[in-house]
DNA sequence: AGGCCAATTGAACGTTGTCTAATAATTTAA
DNA sequence: TTAAATTATTAGACAACGTTCAATTGGCCT
């Protein structure tokens, strides 16, 4: 066959984006492929390859989708909540783990080739989400103290990470805690504290 | 062929661990292959299935070859070491983290298929490795709050981890941190401050 | 109508994990 | 010392994967 009318190229685009999005989310990284989306939205392996170029470029876009999504469920949970904000922020950021687990771990798990770097529409939308925090670090941080609203952000972030990591993967349950998100919170507080002394 | 006197079945077991530790520090876990594991040693794809079972059971006996050594890299750095432990804990955990890339990563891209467990053996080593953690730990605590060694151990485990990670997938490069080490290390000085009001 | 060109295909290739029937060497039994 | 049983090892088969590409289809323009 050649041309068809019913699809451009750019919503041919977004479907095997959102297809992905949905196989990944049901399969996992581990169990991901390119020839299965290619299949349930009815076109051949080498459309696939023609309309997104790579594997690695088709998991970029569905990670930076995970992005998107991940943003938005950042931003509506924290929308109009006035108080004990950066609790509520580090619960949406275990929520939405937790609730869309294989498309979250798949953000870590898939990684390009050595010495390529990820391409700046992704790097934007991890500094996006990242300024959103920077942002609540600051309101709590002592005007004084603005200029730590950053990197204290980061630090937060990785540690947060590390508690959400340790939950999903099961390290946590092997040792024993039960309340990951109560700890990372504490974390985040203490830090918090000892800028503010 | 059939038996060969050369090697004993646990002598080929460690041969196929090593060798595989070995491949997978090289190429990476994305690219690691039971296949090319076999023709290194100069056996056959099959005797690697006989001897290991599968490849997750190689993967899991290579990671735990990895843990053991990272417990004794840790040791190592903390032995005869008096003041600023922590500090030197934490700096090992980069550390063997930096220099062993790929062997590392690999103990976090590897994972079990949903709802099964890690093997006892494995968890063991966790455990065992946490707990050196938890003893450091205890000994910074007042007395007094001894009983919260082992959670914040855990907790500031997972701090430390996500640093690492970080640190090791570029994220923090991309977000501008350049002194990840110092960032980890005063998360825990502010988490143990804060134990010790 | 005829020709151009973008879109689409599916077969081909090399690689992977996994399984299994066949084979070879060793140990045990008679 | 043979014969039988046991164990170790192999290589080929299978399905699935990412990737490439020559061939083909069908809409568009002149």
């Amino acid at each position: 066959m050649g041309r068809r009318s019913d699809h451009s190229r750019e919503e041919l685009r977004d479907m095997i984006i959102s297809e992905g999005h949905r196989q990944l989310a049901e399969t996992g990284y581990a169990r991901f492929s390119a020839r299965e989306v290619a299949k349930r939205i009815g076109y051949s392996i080498g459309t696939v390859y023609n309309v997104l170029g790579s594997h690695d470029q088709l998991m970029l876009a569905i990670n930076g989708l995970t992005l998107d999504r991940w943003q938005g469920h950042l931003e509506a949970r924290l929308s109009a909540e006035t108080e004990n904000r950066l609790h509520r922020a580090i619960q949406a950021y275990f929520e939405f783990a937790i609730l869309n687990r294989n498309l979250w771990t798949a953000l870590y798990d898939f990684r390009l080739p050595e010495g390529e770097e990820m391409p700046d529409y992704y790097q934007q939308k991890v500094r996006d989400i990242t300024q959103i925090v920077i942002a609540e670090i600051a309101t709590v941080l002592p005007p004084a103290h603005a200029d730590r609203a950053a990197p204290l952000a980061r630090s937060l972030l990785a540690c947060v990470h590390g508690h959400c990591f340790f939950t999903l993967n099961g390290t946590f349950r092997l040792l024993g805690e039960t309340d990951p998100l109560e700890a990372a919170y504490a974390r985040v507080t203490d830090a918090i504290a000892a800028c503010s002394d």
